[in-house]
DNA sequence: GCGCACTACGTACGCTGTACGTAACTAGGA
DNA sequence: TCCTAGTTACGTACAGCGTACGTAGTGCGC
């Protein structure tokens, strides 16, 4: 009996291929893309372990034999799509080089609209994120600072731009599961919102609302929030 | 028939009792509060419909007549907790507002430990959601800025917030769900991680792990980046 | 070449959200 | 005052989910 996992296992450091059975037909990776497949054109709440096994034309239950849980199967999602992160040589403008990392990041979170929503912590090891994260500390090379700093500055910016991102998609994201259109939902929204504006309780709400600065460009209020947050780490071109 | 909601619709515009029928045995506060005493005690996963309906005495489909949704219930539970939030006479030093704002939410999120993975801007206008932005503002009164961008402080630092609250309670909240201790998952992850590290293509990696900076003060932690935050937008006590 | 670990996968269980139908109830209009 | 239409309550049912378990069949290590 194999002992499906009644110990906690890190899927890296299962090995792809054992060693006595018939060779597998899939390797983690196809697995991985077809769930990011199958999430980048139908949300994540699409990624059930039927549609992934049926995307790859196999029976259910014979991803178990990869992914010893659905937990995985999304840690090797985040995995795959970290791999997509590109790397450059440090150009020796750290603060350049972070604003980069971050408009990539934010890139790819567009690109794959589920990952914010994945963003954990606990899949912060993985091989790609772990290259990743060399790759921030490469760019941070030069500034005088304790590695835990740099982590740290590495961790807010990180957060920030899920914050960001989590925020511009939010609506979007959810009308997927919503029977009716984004536009609707907002409509209805902002018409109850004015019905209390219009109250009076809230004045300084109101004055908000009544401001009405134009269209917002959403790339502006991003860099200005990532402006701010290095500000606060380096505020004159200092080091950390 | 009742139609029940081809159309979008915001639970807060409709009225809690209807003129016709027999006068319905709860009210939206009790369900939201038996939804909030399930997530406590179980974690949000262990918030259905099925439960919800048994913690109040009464049939699954009946929840439906008080909620067209299982969205909306979420929506009435981050709203209920919401309503914990205190308020006071804003002290007139909008920094230390700002900072005490910040720390009332961060224990709110301790409290509520799913209230970060239900954070969402399209529940941020529910009635109490209302009543605590108006109340932020009243904070930032005396500073000279536009509503928008004291907004977007406002929103910024809910962000930070949520953002560190969920990495400080990841593992625990992610262990609800596990078949094993959280030890036992750290100390498998930190196993591979160290392996992975002494392969030694991650030499700042290996370098960051070495540094031991002995325990973290979670709180401290927080408070750093908050202040980062804080500064970030007034530089030296000066205005927005 | 034997045995066993492994792959593949069908079946089944308990759980989920919720559409639908029915019975009881009550406020508004005649 | 009675009638009726709209509401509440809730049982049943369905499609979908994650996954435990059992059964074949495959191919490496001894």
């Amino acid at each position: 009996m194999a002992d499906r996992a009644a110990v906690p296992e890190v899927i890296w450091a299962r090995p792809e291929r054992a060693g006595r059975g018939p060779k597998p037909a899939f390797r983690r990776a196809d697995i991985a893309a077809a769930a990011v497949r199958i999430a980048d054109g139908g949300g994540l709440d699409a990624v059930s372990m039927r549609h992934v096994a049926a995307e790859l034309g196999c029976g259910t239950m014979s991803l178990y034999n990869y992914v010893p849980r659905k937990e995985d199967l999304y840690e090797l999602m985040v995995d795959a799509v970290s791999g997509e992160h590109e790397e450059w040589e440090p150009s020796g403008d750290w603060r350049a080089d972070m604003v980069r990392v971050a408009h990539q990041t934010r890139t790819l979170m567009h690109r794959h609209p589920w990952l914010p929503r994945l963003m954990s912590p606990v899949y912060g090891f993985s091989p790609n994120a772990l290259r990743y994260l060399e790759h921030c500390l490469a760019c941070l090379d030069g500034v005088e600072a304790s590695y835990g700093t740099k982590m740290q500055l590495v961790g807010l910016l990180n957060g920030v731009v899920t914050m960001y991102v989590t925020n511009e998609l939010a609506t979007a994201e959810r009308s997927r599961s919503l029977p009716w259109s984004e536009e609707q939902e907002n409509a209805v929204r902002i018409a109850y919102l004015g019905s209390q504006i219009a109250g009076g309780a809230y004045p300084r709400m109101a004055a908000a609302f009544m401001e009405d600065p134009g269209p917002i460009d959403l790339d502006a209020v991003f860099d200005m929030a990532l402006g701010k947050v290095l500000d606060a780490f380096a505020p004159r071109g200092a080091g950390l």
